[in-house]
DNA sequence: TCAAAAGTGTTCGATATACACCCATGC
DNA sequence: GCATGGGTGTATATCGAACACTTTTGA
């Protein structure tokens, strides 16, 4: 065996995003084990078995938290430095949580959505799961909050090429101003409402609804709701 | 020993984009083995050695190849099928390169980007060394040509980001026709030649020279070169 | 004088931005 | 009636697309 080439363990771990209010959320997991833990949360994520590509693992993680079988998902990019376990208390964690050695893990990172007021698996395999938002994570173990931050740029990418996914994040029927609000937290900046409702409206998967908003203590927003067939018709807009 | 655990090897796989006339071509490598290999080109590549990151690894590939230390790289995806190894001859390779029995064999995804003047370090380690065009490319091992396809869609992307790039692909002084099919052959498409000379002007990173093609027979072109300072300064363009 | 490629300007439509007031509702 | 957020239109600037002729040079 020649140990200049690196053998190794390969996870995957999964920024999912949410979005309530104004802001992003991302989903954490709190490890089953080592209670007094200092970074108590993390990423969901897995080490990747025999039969499975990358992909596959993901969907895994996610199935198990979510009950989603095939969750929307974007690998985004491996993690691979060395000194990625380099800090003891993550070494000790990984050893403790999958009876093994670990000398060197690198992880393929990807992106998911889910809408925040799904039911979450909680019971499964971690001690807790909780949305936090992006602004308030705390430290997590491994290069974890290196990964939320580039996961970041990621998405703001992802939804210029495929607005689909805004709609991963609403609820079924969503006000002009939610989806407003989602486009500014992906992006990190405000859009003009007069502005960004001329958008929407040329957006043809976008379908306003003779609906409004109930019980609120100002004019009702109009419900619009996504329309996935106008949409797989015509993948770009604008 | 837990087996459900994928241990495995990791490697890098780089496809170095070059461009002469009108065409992108890509650097492969003729495998040092297997003489009558029907799949004698491959992807310049290595495994990940241990005290590396993937970063590391694709720079010290594109190194031995081309001399530089810090060629500009862009990791972009990463392969994990198990059946990308599935192909016997393909497994038999590894085996005679490595020294090991390897049963699994993820590989992380680069772009790089050459000069396709410059020259090449054939001797080193490999059989030969060749730009083919990427329309011509042989039929190669493991997944290279699919790491090929989709090396096409980011590189498109990358362009659209961070056009410095482009640079690195024509020689220091360049015509504005040849900047112009440059950008068609990334994009696939054709470019009114009026209206790119406009779009030229308006990038503060391309300055005209004073100097002008010789011995060409018809009017000589007016060279063109990039100004990295400028563009350091102004990382966006119209 | 011909062939081959270089160079150059205008018009049009679409898109992005900036900006201010009235409307509906619950309290 | 007032506080809260919803909804709307116009004017301007910018960008991308379409489009044809003249210039320079070598052979």
């Amino acid at each position: 065996m020649d140990l200049l080439y690196m053998q190794t363990f390969v996870s995957v771990d999964c920024v999912v995003f949410g979005f309530d209010k104004n802001q992003l959320y991302v989903l954490v997991v709190r490890r089953n084990s080592l209670d007094s833990d200092r970074k108590g949360f993390k990423l969901p994520g897995s080490l990747i078995y025999q039969p499975e590509d990358a992909d596959a693992a993901a969907n895994r993680v996610l199935n198990e938290l979510t009950g989603i079988h095939k969750m929307t998902l974007k690998q985004f990019k491996a993690f691979t430095s060395p000194k990625r376990i380099a800090d003891k208390e993550d070494a000790e964690w990984l050893e403790y949580a999958y009876h093994n050695s670990i000398d060197r893990l690198i992880t393929i990172a990807y992106i998911s959505l889910c809408k925040i007021t799904r039911k979450l698996n909680v019971a499964s395999k971690y001690k807790a799961v909780e949305w936090i938002s992006v602004g308030q994570l705390p430290l997590m173990p491994f290069d974890h909050n290196q990964i939320v931050e580039e996961s970041l740029k990621e998405i703001r990418n992802w939804v210029e090429n495929d607005p689909v996914i805004l709609f991963e994040l609403l609820p079924v029927k969503f006000t002009a101003t939610e989806l407003r609000l989602l486009y500014e937290a992906i992006h990190n900046r405000k859009f003009d409402a007069r502005n960004f409702h001329k958008k929407m409206n040329q957006m043809p998967f976008v379908l306003p609804l003779d609906e409004y908003q109930e019980n609120v203590k100002h004019r009702a927003a109009r419900y619009y709701k996504f329309d996935r067939v106008a949409y797989n018709k015509r993948k770009k807009y604008g």
